[in-house]
DNA sequence: TGATTAATATGCGGGATGGTATATAAAAGA
DNA sequence: TCTTTTATATACCATCCCGCATATTAATCA
């Protein structure tokens, strides 16, 4: 995630044609695609149409097409992982962070660029993952260090014994997935805002 | 599910030529195939190699490759049931139910016929959603019915009050969802098995 | 300005895909 | 035995797939 800027920050363009579109945007069009599709339904034709960019275009930037799709799961998570970093470094109690966490994973995943995808990791590239090693070591290091941001928020802001502390991670966890599964099958915002009202307590 | 033994029970077969081959240990084998690879990375060669059957016998006895499937899952989905049913009617605590519960869940999410592939409506089910109503109408049912086979179980075993026992009901749905998902991300038996006991304590 | 380098636009090609049409084989009914 | 009905086997079709080869355009460097 070296250039996140919106307008290159001179990325000291070399000798050539310099490019004519903006990465990020492109890589951001893509990942919409792909999260409502999935890998396998998409094609390099919808990628092409999402971009406005030709196929030797997408190539030459990113790969191939399983290289496109774990660029576009990279920019997801690398906004996730923002989102959640603020989350534990926010002052407040356990209860507000999580709620504000979580409110945050519901606008995503149920009234997102993709419509009502849920999150494209634990959906799409959990689906894809046995096809494909790289698609699944990737899920499985995000997975990873969800449970870790996840820990380092227990470990800041729960007073409690270290068994329970560890049954309320994990159950934290949990939630998002289930809000990110449901969101997919159909459930509306306010359905799922429901369950992280009902499931909270138990997490804090 | 009207046919499930072997040998068919006489099915008042018609005129013409007897069908050659077990409808079930068919859909069984293609299950296993739609299961790993997910709805769109899996071809009619593949169910064909899998099933060995020809694809105009697949299409004559099952439809199209949609139909297959969502018949794919409904079968996954009566045997789930059936372990669910089993669970709430058996005598025991909740904790004895929904460890035996989850228990049958990890053998079949870390090493089903398909491999380590978690379930497959939550995570290839779920992936296709938002590309066929059929699947996500489907996908939905699903969910809806675990949630209330959960709560059967709950209504029975669980003494406390109302809210808190909404709350251990979605948890532990959630806990269901998030094994599946940890299991297709790689995740070995004893881990899965060590957040089942991490966590259960927290959902009695 | 001319040479060099890189990014576009166009179009193709080998192969896999889902689905089906036709022909053959095997059972039941008369 | 002969007709009818259904299942299987073979082969095919139109379409779409991913990836790339080629030619053109636009920038920098000398």
């Amino acid at each position: 995630m070296r250039n996140s800027m919106k307008s290159e920050s001179q990325p000291k363009r070399g000798r050539g044609r310099p490019r004519a579109f903006d990465v990020e945007a492109a890589l951001s069009s893509a990942a919409t695609v792909f999260h409502a599709k999935g890998f396998d339904a998409t094609s390099l034709d919808d990628l092409s149409d999402a971009t406005g960019l030709t196929r030797p275009s997408l190539y030459a930037a990113f790969g191939d097409k399983e290289a496109f799709y774990l660029a576009a799961l990279r920019q997801v998570t690398a906004d996730m992982e923002a989102h959640l970093a603020e989350a534990v470094a926010a002052p407040g109690t356990l209860e507000d962070s999580l709620r504000r966490f979580y409110s945050a994973a519901i606008a995503r995943y149920a009234e997102g660029p993709a419509g009502a995808c849920g999150c494209i990791i634990m959906t799409t590239g959990v689906a894809r993952a046995p096809n494909s090693e790289a698609v699944q070591s990737y899920v499985a290091l995000v997975l990873k260090g969800l449970d870790e941001a996840i820990s380092q928020l227990y470990a800041k802001k729960y007073k409690g014994a270290a068994a329970e502390r560890k049954s309320k991670e994990l159950l934290a966890v949990s939630t998002l997935q289930t809000l990110s599964i449901r969101a997919r099958a159909g459930a509306q915002r306010p359905a799922l805002e429901s369950i992280v009202e009902a499931v909270l307590p138990a997490l804090v």
